[in-house]
Order: structure tokens, then sequence, then C-alpha cells
DNA sequence: CAGTTTACATAGTTCACCTATATAAACCAA
DNA sequence: TTGGTTTATATAGGTGAACTATGTAAACTG
């Protein structure tokens, strides 16, 4: 294994166990794909299921159902889209967008114990990591979509 | 929320979609978890089933059937315990670690044409963050433990 | 207007997780 | 040494998240 390729298993390794580690702990009566939608039609908006299904990377199906668990929670709702008879449009519900609040909070509470003892260049290695990150994912998906 | 806050919120998302992204275009007919296991396996040798579930922070029925799973397909065995009779340590077979380096191949090879795209300071950048998220967990596992 | 495509839902399956509980070995106290 | 507790694992039973295959109805299209 060549250099480049060992710095891909060794951050993928430590991204799978900080993420693995954070939704552990940070235990509410919401699961983690539940978390993850709710985050994401706070981000798209009044959106089609398919197209949710899409920014997820997962299958039509899978959306639907999960949509289906959020509505019937009362933090996510539909309007028929006026463009389209077949289609709904799905938006978060102000009880959804609190529980979305709540959710992040106590994410970050998570990891803030651990965070208050580093120092200041500690707090900004980490914030370079979150760049190193974000760029990567960037170039990644062009690679992606390129074909 | 204040900006050590921020940085923890960032730094999980970011962590979450890579290792999502991966796990998405990596696809063999070997499951998430599996994987995990198979290199929680490799890591802690001959191990026995309350081990490889803390160490995987899942819980012990979980665990027991994960591992019936890998055994079933001759990916890992068991041998009694000699010195308890009640235990079982469990390794990965010839066959396990030869899946576990073609799973190792292949997730890196989702990152290698975007890695081949970075020069070399931004590789080192990389080598950072993963030292960063190490660190982290580190840290993260001592407050975890301390109570 | 008939046929195809599109948007979504439903059916049915598998896996990964959980809690509760059963079983059997090991340990320990009287 | 025996009876009770603790420990190591397995089993039972249930839910959520994912998939493929397919059904249904609306929207296009020739």
């Amino acid at each position: 294994m060549n250099p480049r390729e060992t710095v891909a298993n060794d951050l993928l390794r430590s991204a799978a166990r900080l993420s693995r580690w954070a939704s552990r702990l940070a235990a509410f009566d919401v699961s983690y794909a539940q978390a993850r939608l709710l985050a994401l039609l706070d981000e798209l908006g009044p959106a089609r299921v398919s197209a949710l299904a899409e920014a997820d990377h997962c299958s039509q199906p899978t959306m639907s159902t999960a949509l289906q668990r959020l509505e019937s929670q009362g933090w996510a709702g539909r309007v028929p889209d006026p463009a389209d008879a077949r289609a709904s449009l799905l938006s978060l519900t102000p009880a959804g967008r609190d529980t979305l609040e709540e959710i992040r909070r106590a994410r970050a509470a998570v990891l803030s114990p651990t965070l208050a003892s580093l120092d200041e260049s500690e707090v900004a290695q980490l914030r370079a990591a979150v760049a190193a990150l974000d760029d990567l994912l960037l170039r990644a998906a062009r690679t992606d979509t390129h074909h």
C-alpha cells in the first residue's frame, strides 16, 4: 500500500470512529438516519421525495418510509407540488426544527468536555482538519459526478 | 453557539459525510458493520466476544450475532479460552484476512482518484487532520471512561 | 388518444442494532 | 463443600434502515 493509500485508509478509519463515537453517546429518541434527514430537510427546504433521496444517497423507497416516520412524529409535513400532482413537497414543521436544534446542541455537547481540555493551538488544528476534510469532500464530489 | 461548539458540529458533520460517502461508493458484498468487525479482529487478535463488543461500542448480543455471521462466512473462527470455559477467543481466518485486505484496497481506491489530484502539501494537511482526529478520539475516550 | 415515462408508495427481505432473559461456568462465603 | 452471586455468552423478540421489485397514478409524447 503506497503512502497515499495509507492516508486514505487512516482518514476513513478515523472519520468513521469519530462519527460512530459521537452518535453513540448523543443518545436521544431520534435515530442517526432521522437526524440526518432533519438536517437535510432544513437545508433543502421544501423538496420532493426523490430530490431528498438523491441528496442523501439512498433509494427512493428508503426515503419514502423515512419521511413517513418523520411525518408521524410531527416533524415533517408535505403539500402537493403545485407544478406536478404526482409529487409532494416536504418540509420541516416548527416541531421538527426545534428537534433539530436540540440534536445539534446535544451532539456538540458530547464533544464539549473533550474540547474544553484543548488549548487554542489544538482547536486551531481541529479547525484545519475540518477544512481539509471539507476540501477533500468537495474534490471527491467533483471526481464523482464527472462520470 | 460558541466557537468550540461550532468546531465540534463542523467536525462531526464532515466526518460523518466523508465516512458515509466512502462506504456508499465502496460497495462489495460485505456490509459496513462486518468490515468494521474484520478490522477489529485483525487489530485485537484472539479476543473475547465481550472485549470486541466493548471495543466496537455495541452490545454483547449484537457482537455475538455479528461474529456468528462472520463465522458462517468462514472469515472468523473461535477456540475455547483455556483460561475460562465460559469464554471463547475469536480471530480472523486466513480467508477473513484476505477479505479485509480486499476491503482496504477498495476503500482506498474510492479516494485514490481524488488523492491523486492533491499536491504534497495537501496530503500533508490530510495527515495532520488524521493526527488531530486520532488525538481527539484518544482524549474523548479518556474523558468517557473517567465515569 | 394510446403508450411511455415519471413520482411516489407498498411489499418483502436482510442486516444491525437494542433490551430482556436464559444458561452455564467461575468465584466466594459460610 | 455447597449455595448464591457474578460473569461470559447465547437466544428471543422487536425496531429501524437499507435494498430490489413492483404497483399506481399523473404527466408527457408521438
